[in-house]
DNA sequence: CTATCGATCCACT
DNA sequence: GTGGATCGATAGG
């Protein structure tokens, strides 16, 4: 058994959502399924709040389906939107105040291949471009919710460091709904990665 | 119980 | 650029 190079706790409890969504660029989400291990760099996320209007567990509203986010920091988070795709988010904040952050793309790095066979392309810019394709090509599912992100099958550990010089920000992606919170600056991209989502909402 | 609506993606024009 | 798919969670009667 190798041991992982997972995030200390502190990572995922000790700050605010949108210093958590920058920090997690540049960290790897990896996947086993079978025998077989995907991983991938994370290039875009979104930060989401107990106290603004986008988060599902806005004013800190507690349903079946946000439990989850009442956990302590460093579980993931997963929820099915549209009723086609999942969604992938982490955890933040202590037990008790449920912030997350979305993940939004990611690069592929290993298992590229079949990544290309779960998503039934080949474009390696179109497999994970987005938070439903990332789902699809990682084989995300709603089985991870609630998991810690050190599982056996799902877990995040230490990539690239990233100079803040090189993050972008940008208001979020599909929180029209939100009303002024919608503005919020709190999606976070490497600016220079070709695997972010085509939207380049200012 | 029913109505509404997505933290999206893709095919099509 | 636009609209349909598709279904569970949610809120309200």
């Amino acid at each position: 058994m190798s041991k992982k190079n997972h995030l200390p706790t502190e990572f995922y409890t000790g700050s605010d959502p949108t210093f958590i969504a920058r920090g997690l660029l540049g960290k790897l989400l990896c996947r086993r399924v079978e025998n077989v291990v995907l991983k991938a760099m994370i290039v875009e996320t979104e930060a989401y709040s107990h106290q603004e209007k986008a988060c599902h567990a806005y004013n800190l509203l507690r349903t079946k389906r946000t439990d989850t986010m009442f956990l302590k920091g460093g579980v993931f988070y997963v929820y099915l939107c549209y009723g086609v795709h999942h969604m992938l988010n982490v955890v933040t904040n202590v037990q008790g105040i449920p912030d997350a952050v979305l993940i939004r793309a990611v690069e592929p790095l290993d298992g590229v291949k079949r990544m290309q066979s779960n998503r039934k392309k080949n474009n390696i810019y179109e497999l994970a471009s987005g938070p439903g394709k990332t789902c699809q090509a990682m084989q995300v599912n709603l089985i991870q919710n609630a998991k810690p992100c050190s599982s056996a099958d799902l877990w995040i550990e230490e990539g690239q460091n990233v100079n803040e010089r090189g993050i972008g920000v940008s208001k979020r992606i599909g929180v029209d709904y939100a009303g002024e919170d919608a503005h919020l600056p709190w999606r976070f991209y490497l600016k220079m990665s070709k695997f972010v989502s085509r939207y380049n909402t200012k």
